[in-house]
This record gives C-alpha cells, structure tokens and sequence, in this order.
DNA sequence: TTCTAAATCGAAAACGTTTTCGAAATCACC
DNA sequence: GGTGATTTCGAAAACGTTTTCGATTTAGAA
C-alpha cells in the first residue's frame, strides 16, 4: 500500500515534481546528472505511474472497448483472439462488453465505454439493432468505432467484413461443379444481414447455373447455440425432399446437425447428401466426415479492425483527417470429406 | 465533440460546481427545488461524468483485469463468459490480457493492471510460473487477486478450483467399476498442477482398486491446441500395449484425437477400448462416439471468482478486515457414448 | 423583534500527473 | 567585469470530479 509518487521522489531527491516528471519523460531541458539520478531514485522507490491521473491530464487512456452481440465462442473466440493479440502489441488494453443481442445493452454499453474515456471502440452489431444514432453519436464525440461482421452500410465509419454474399456464391458454385444438382440451404435466421447475404449468394449461384431457385428447398436455422436445428430439419427434408443431393449450411454447427442425423439415419455423405458448412470452426475437423467449409478469417478480422482503429485514434489525436476504410477480408473454400465423393 | 461537465451545468444554472455535483450525487443538503433544476438541466445537456476524473477523485475504477494464460477457446470461453457475466451485473468492467503460458508476460501485465488502477484482478497461472512474488505485491498493494484453475497453493488469497485430483479419481473408478481392467492415462505436460493432479487421480484410482500402476500406460500429451497428440499417442499405444481397454485421457482434446484414430484404424469405441474425456468441452458432443467425460464448471468457475474478488474489493474498501476462501466446485461424470458397451 | 436551529449553498482542497512559461544560474566571449 | 545566450529548474495551472467545512440564508420559537 505504498504507491509512489511523483512527489515521493521529489521530495527523496530534494528537487520538484515538475522536474522529476521531466526527467523521466526524456525532456531536454533537464541535466544529465538530475536525470540519473531521478532514474534512479525511481528505480529503487519502484515508481509507476498513475494511470488515471495520466489519463486525466493527457485525455487518453490507451483503452479500446469491445462489443460482440454473442456469448465468446466460435467465429468470436477467434476475433477476440486477434483483437487481443494485435492490441497489446500496439500497447492498447481491451474492455470487453457483450449485447446479448440486445439493442438497449448495447447501445448502454456503448455509452459506459465513452463515458469510461476509452480511446475507441470495435463493436459488431446486435441482430436487433436498426437505429444507429449511438454509434453516430460515439463517433461525433470524437470516439472512432469500427464495425466488424455484423455491421450496418449507413453507418460511416470503418468497417471489416467478409463478402458473406460471394462466399456462399463460391460455395454453392463450387458444388455446382461437382456436379450436385438438387442443392438445399438451411439458412440462418431472417434478420442479421450475413444470414440475409448468404441466402442471396445460394440463389444467385443457382441461377448463374442455370438452376431454378426453389424456395422450398431452403430451411431455418435461428439456434446460434447447438446443432440440434441442423438435425431436425436435416430430418426433416429427408422425408419433404428425399432426392436432394446436397445441402449448403449457414454454419459449421447446423452442418454438424445435419452430419450427426445422417450418420445416425445411415445416409452417406457425401455419397447420397453432401454438406457444406461456413466458418471453418475448430469442431469441423472433428466430425466425420471431416467438412467442407468456408473459412471465414476471425482472427484476421480481429487483428486488422484493432490496426484500423489504433490508426484512427493517432489521426484524430494530431487533428488529421480520419478516412473510413471498408476492408474485406478473403474467404476461402477447405477442401475436406463432406463433398468429396 | 460538445462534451458536457459539471461546469456547464452549473453555469447554466447559474450556480456552483458543488450544488450540482452534491444534487446528482443525492446529498441531502440540496433543496429539492434546486436539485430538481440541475438533473433536468443534466438530463437536456445530456451529462455524463467523465470517469477518469471520477476514479481519480475516488480511487477506484470498477473495473477488474483478467490474466488468462492461453487463447481464449474451450475452457477459457466459458470462464470467461462466466466472468463477463457476473461482472455485468455488479457493474464492473472487464479487462482480458493473455499472457501465453510466459511467465514473464504473466508479470508485466499484472503490473500493467496495477498501474490502470484496476480494483482487483483474476488470474489463471502460466505454465511457467513457479515464484509468485508478483502477486504478493499485488496484494500488498491492496490490490486483490483470485486465482482461479490453474491456481498456486501457496500464495495467500481466494481460489476457485476444481478437484482435479478427484474428479480424475472418479473417472478411473468409475472405468473400473464398468469391468475395465487395463487402463491407459494419456496425460498433460509435466509442469501444471492440474495435470499433475489428474495423473495422480488416476493413479491413486487403481490402487485404490488393487489395480497395479503400470507407468508404461501413461503418455505425454502436451499440445493443448490440437488433438495431433492424441491421435498419434493412440497409434502408439495400440502398437506397444495392443490388449489395453480404456483410455482415460486429460482433455477432451486428446481423447478426441484417440477416437480419430480408432475410428480411422477400425478399433471399436468403447467395445475394444473405451475413451475418458475431461472438461465436457462442446465437441465431445460432436464426435462419434460421444464422449464421457468430466464436466468441469466454467462458467460457474468465471461467475464466483469474479463474486469473491468483488465482495473482497468492497471489504477492502470498507478497511474490513478480508478472509480469502477457497472454492472448490463440484465436477460430475458425463456418461456418454465412449464408455457404455 | 431577537435569538437559535436548521436548511442551503459555495470556496477550496484534493486526487497525481503534464506542460507552459518565466526565473535563475551558468557559460562564452569580448 | 559586463553582455547575451544557453542551460537548468520550478511555480502554477490544468484535467473534472468529490467532499469538507464554513458561511449565509431561512425558518421557528420566544
């Protein structure tokens, strides 16, 4: 319980704070010698500097706030990952806030990251938020916010996705050319845009095939949690539509679902029905067969928004004028057993 | 930009920066009328206080650091959204930093916290860490620290833990219990205590069982980001002790690995040798067979260590005198597939 | 009306830094 | 020894709050 101060080693050394202050922040106006030994003095009283007090006088506190709308798993653990590697690397510390999904949590937690003076904030967005003033209003109190995965076009601020729209395009193409004919989707549910875009991807690339889209051949999965969704409909369709030879999943974890039915109903895949995941979860080498996936880069994603942010901080900060980037991360498709006959 | 404070406030109202602080802050010695004035004045200027100047002023953040010492996945997820969680609802924030198993990473961020000025922190140890003076300063600073999983016995504060040595204990006895005679271990890395614990488990199992300890059945499986370790550890078994017929394995990771191989090489799970898991990770739900495992309470473990180390900051606060505790939460077997015949 | 008690307010210090600006001391040079 | 330039230091203000303590006003009682 005793935290030194400036004033300690002031007084220890019989000189003024505003010169052990100095001395230790490299000003050119202290000697050499007081320099010394202030530096040591410090050393040996074992000083840190008080943050908050810093922060007060200097207006920043090197603190990035974090929103993610889910629960730390999956797609978010490895955006976390990134965020939190490429942060202490530029000397930032990580506030982490989740929304459940909710858009009065957070737009509050939004509001308790300016009001804690956190240098910038990282956010992706609930599946219930359509109102964007908070954000708007973070980014004219000179907070700067990117948006990643889940954000919103209106918004003008920085933002890193992927092309959620030609992954699926690429996937459902690519099993196009294998030479599956009757391919279904279990899409996510009707509200976050990603879910909407992958939709789109599936259909466009059925009709840059020259395959009628049919509507019933697509399927919803709303559980974000557990692959039970991806079973029961994978039932589900085996009975409505038993001649399908393919299925494209809005994620690994309704893939697996479907997986797991199959496996249990003894229905080969991909020999009768091969599945096409997206994310390239961990869990995807795990079942077997091993699946066929997107990867969708979160480390990456999480790495890149941090480096925009950081920048955007240091532009602000000098007065520059800050230019929003809109960055789109490559997808990529893994090759694996689950569509490989 | 138009960042509101008291001052505004107050000249608005054309009266003191203490009268408006004294009336949001419910003192009593303000007039309804004139507090009545300053919180619809703060209401239409939109105020918030600037929380820095706060925690300067009082000398304290609510905010708490949180030292992981891997990536966040798996276990860590679900600490961690246990953390997130509880934290939430006492109104704390929440700052992660992971220190990569180093020691010294491990050292410089808690220092790191110490100078943010956070209220308490929670760690989980590296690895490497075997001197624990870091965190006896910590705590003589009035800074409290619960540790929490991988835990020092001897340093002086609240822990919550499981019962490694216990639940793997459990698990052996309960293969044994179920007629399996030749039980491998594939354990962890030779430093954690947690590895450590559950290799001692499973020995003290079999004695307890008048099992003879064959330390040629046990194999080091120290990749904890894979479950390459345990695919070939498994190979290697089958090859050197081909008449084994269970495996009590330290992560669902390995065990998963095992039952990769098995499937792969035809070995029949659990019929020619059953698969232990530990940790009741979600893709032991995933692989086929299903995993037995232990199920080791994450979220529980994020929930009341954040619980403890809030309760100790407000004795601190309050110059009550502090008892750490030590929580052990209960583990239980998850039978599932690997080990019913 | 006067005196006391209660109600209401504000000046100022404090939290621990950073930074401006001026003062003092030293130096170089003639 | 005097001048100006340079080096070295420190007083003080500032960041935005909270809180103590004393001052002033008002109400109540006699």
């Amino acid at each position: 319980m005793n935290d030194t101060k400036l004033i300690d080693i002031a007084s220890a050394l019989g000189i003024s704070v505003t010169t052990v202050s100095k001395a230790l922040k490299g000003y050119t106006d202290i000697s050499k010698s007081t320099r010394a030994k202030v530096i040591e003095m410090a050393e040996t009283m074992n000083y840190m500097p008080n943050s908050v007090a810093v922060n007060l006088r200097t207006n920043e506190t090197k603190t990035i706030g974090v929103i993610i709308p889910a629960t730390v798993h999956h797609f978010f653990s490895s955006v976390l990952n990134g965020i939190l590697e490429e942060a202490e690397k530029r000397g930032y510390l990580v506030i982490i806030l989740q929304s459940n999904e909710k858009y009065e949590m957070e737009k509050k937690q939004l509001a308790l990251l300016i009001q804690k003076r956190v240098d910038g904030v990282l956010m992706s967005l609930s599946n219930e938020t359509d109102d964007f003033s908070h954000i708007n209003d973070a980014i004219r109190k000179n907070t700067p916010v990117v948006l990643f995965d889940k954000i919103a076009k209106r918004v003008d601020c920085s933002k890193v996705v992927i092309n959620d729209a030609k992954a699926a395009f690429d996937a459902v193409s690519y099993l196009i050319n294998k030479g599956y004919k009757k391919i279904a989707h279990f899409r996510g549910s009707y509200v976050p845009q990603n879910s909407i875009d992958r939709f789109l991807g599936y259909k466009r690339a059925l009709e840059a095939h020259g395959i009628e889209y049919d509507p019933k051949l697509v399927y919803v999965c709303d559980n974000n949690t557990d692959f039970e969704d991806g079973y029961e409909n994978a039932q589900k369709i085996m009975n409505e539509h038993p001649d399908i030879d393919a299925i494209f999943a809005i994620t690994d974890l309704v893939a697996i679902g479907i997986i797991k039915y199959f496996n249990e109903a003894g229905i080969k895949t991909p020999d009768q029905v091969a599945v096409f995941g997206f994310s390239n979860w961990f869990m995807s080498t795990v079942i077997s067969p091993k699946l066929t996936t997107i990867d969708q880069p979160g480390f990456e994603m999480g790495h890149t928004a941090v480096s925009i942010l950081i920048d955007e901080i240091a532009d602000i900060k000098e007065h520059k004028p800050v230019t929003h980037q809109i960055i789109e991360l490559p997808t990529r498709i893994i090759e694996r057993e689950s569509t490989v006959k």
